[in-house]
DNA sequence: TTGACAAATCGACAATCATCTATATAATAT
DNA sequence: ATATTATATAGATGATTGTCGATTTGTCAA
């Protein structure tokens, strides 16, 4: 099960904004709405998108359409391998992996 | 042997662009001055100047003057602990650690 | 089909940021 | 002291980006 190489330079701007960290932190075990997001941020809809949409191009969440609403998770695993090809990249001396 | 906590927006920030990455992946393994890195990319000296700054700022780079010459070096420890840190926040489904 | 709700896109604006040139500071050698 | 080399800082500029209000698109229920 090899994890597909991502572009650093692209993973690290996408986690490169606090309002994009935030929408991180509470998808990330859970599968929330786009107003979900809306709601537990302090920011406009249209912005919470536009977030959505870095964050996907990123790989870093997926969505799914349930009706009327969009369905957005956390891609922990993305994230892990991505933290851990960083490390591999620029701290070679220090190998990262997986916890069991 | 405790790492201290980073500010994972600040670390996202100071790794997102790709002048700063290609900074730190020629610091990797090797103790450079500020010309070595201008000589190696090509971007002007100011400009090196000022993404040293920033990388240092984020802990990822240490200085240590010899003479005339300011020598850099990449903190691999630092950026795997704060690579570790990312995925313990918004991965904890997948724990990282160091591979001993 | 019409209305209501959810999410995405558009366009504008302000703030941030990467880059440069010019200049200042620091260290050494003559 | 002065010149030379190395780096940092200052200030300007253009590009990128985060944010918003307004609008469009998509989905479903009545």
């Amino acid at each position: 099960m090899m994890a597909e190489d991502i572009n650093t330079v692209d993973f690290a701007k996408a986690l490169a904004d606090g309002t994009r960290q935030k929408i991180m932190a509470i998808c990330c075990c859970q599968q929330l709405s786009v107003n979900d997001i809306v709601d537990a941020l302090d920011v406009a809809q249209p912005t919470v998108s536009h977030h959505l949409k870095i964050l996907k191009s990123a790989g870093l969440v997926t969505s799914e359409r349930r009706g009327k609403q969009v369905i957005y998770s956390l891609n922990q695993a993305r994230l892990a391998s991505s933290c851990c090809q960083v490390a591999e990249v620029f701290a070679p001396e220090y190998p990262l992996e997986i916890q069991e």
